[in-house]
DNA sequence: TATTATTTAGAATATTATTCTATATTTTGA
DNA sequence: TCAAAATATAGAATAATATTCTAAATAATA
């Protein structure tokens, strides 16, 4: 019985991945439950890893990070031990949000956020391209940002996964 | 004095974006301060929109969305009513995660969320293709995630924002 | 330097989280 | 199908935290 989501368990995640400061008492509300259930179902969920995290998105704006930046980057050799510096630097770089392994014309496609373009230019000459592995690299500078959630959805998923 | 950040507010939102879970207790006694001041620094970090929400990360893998994929969009023409179209479109789309404008070989950048590589295949086919702004396509299947984080460098930031 | 505005500590109160017990419900296997 | 076992729930009790309030301390200003 371990491991298996019921309705309840995904509304909670549901509720919880768009606001984590509600209630229990709230969230028994929502779902017609006493608060007893709602707690353990979280505690459960918690425990067993479907919640990897309870953070706060900040203003990237207001906090002067202006900038986001997509680098699709191509390596000179494709070695283990070519991948593993390669990662190990950047994530390093505490400019990177995300870097992920990729099919296509790409080998690594990373998401850097930073104050503005000549922060941009600083990172890729005194960070990014020192390094060694590094072969071609193609920006992709965010001109206007559109959707950006983190919220996934949980009602594609067949129930009981 | 307002909408100016100082050393005390920046490790809040630090602490808040790494777990926001940390009771202000928690946080005062980090902070060497008491609980009142503390409580009150968040309650203007929120008001004054430093902080836009709290939430839960879920564990995509586990909760069955396995797959990531960015996709490089460029559209056939670029008038407002294009780009407008486009982005009301892809905005629907629950599988779409992030969506941005950018500069370069692309005029979007796209994040996919999704079951599998066949539930991707689907998506493009039921989906995505049918936008009729639609131009050329790429996409990045992501092999491996590597970094993966939503904690804004703070420390970058040279303070009294 | 005196006045005003901010920030803070510490106490008091309101709410919520967490635990506990007993009951109800579901599951399982004969 | 039925009874035993396991699981989930409600409701009460307790522990901890959030939130408010008052007064003292600090910093800003003119």
């Amino acid at each position: 019985m371990k491991g298996k989501l019921d309705e309840i368990d995904l509304k909670i995640l549901d509720l919880l991945q768009n606001d984590c400061r509600i209630t229990t008492k709230n969230l028994a509300k929502k779902l017609n439950l006493s608060t007893t259930p709602v707690f353990e179902r979280i505690k459960k969920l918690e425990k067993e890893g479907y919640i990897n995290k309870y953070v706060a998105l900040l203003n990237e704006r207001k906090i002067g990070l202006k900038q986001t930046v997509f680098i699709g980057v191509k390596l000179k050799g494709h070695t283990r031990s070519y991948l593993q510096k390669f990662l190990a630097q950047v994530n390093a770089f505490t400019e990177v949000m995300e870097c992920y392994q990729v099919s296509g014309n790409f080998d690594f496609l990373l998401k850097i956020v930073l104050a503005d373009i000549d922060a941009y230019e600083t990172f890729v000459q005194t960070k990014l391209s020192l390094i060694s592995e590094l072969g071609n690299v193609h920006s992709y500078i965010a001109i206007k940002k559109g959707k950006n959630i983190t919220t996934l959805d949980l009602k594609s998923l067949q129930n009981s996964i």
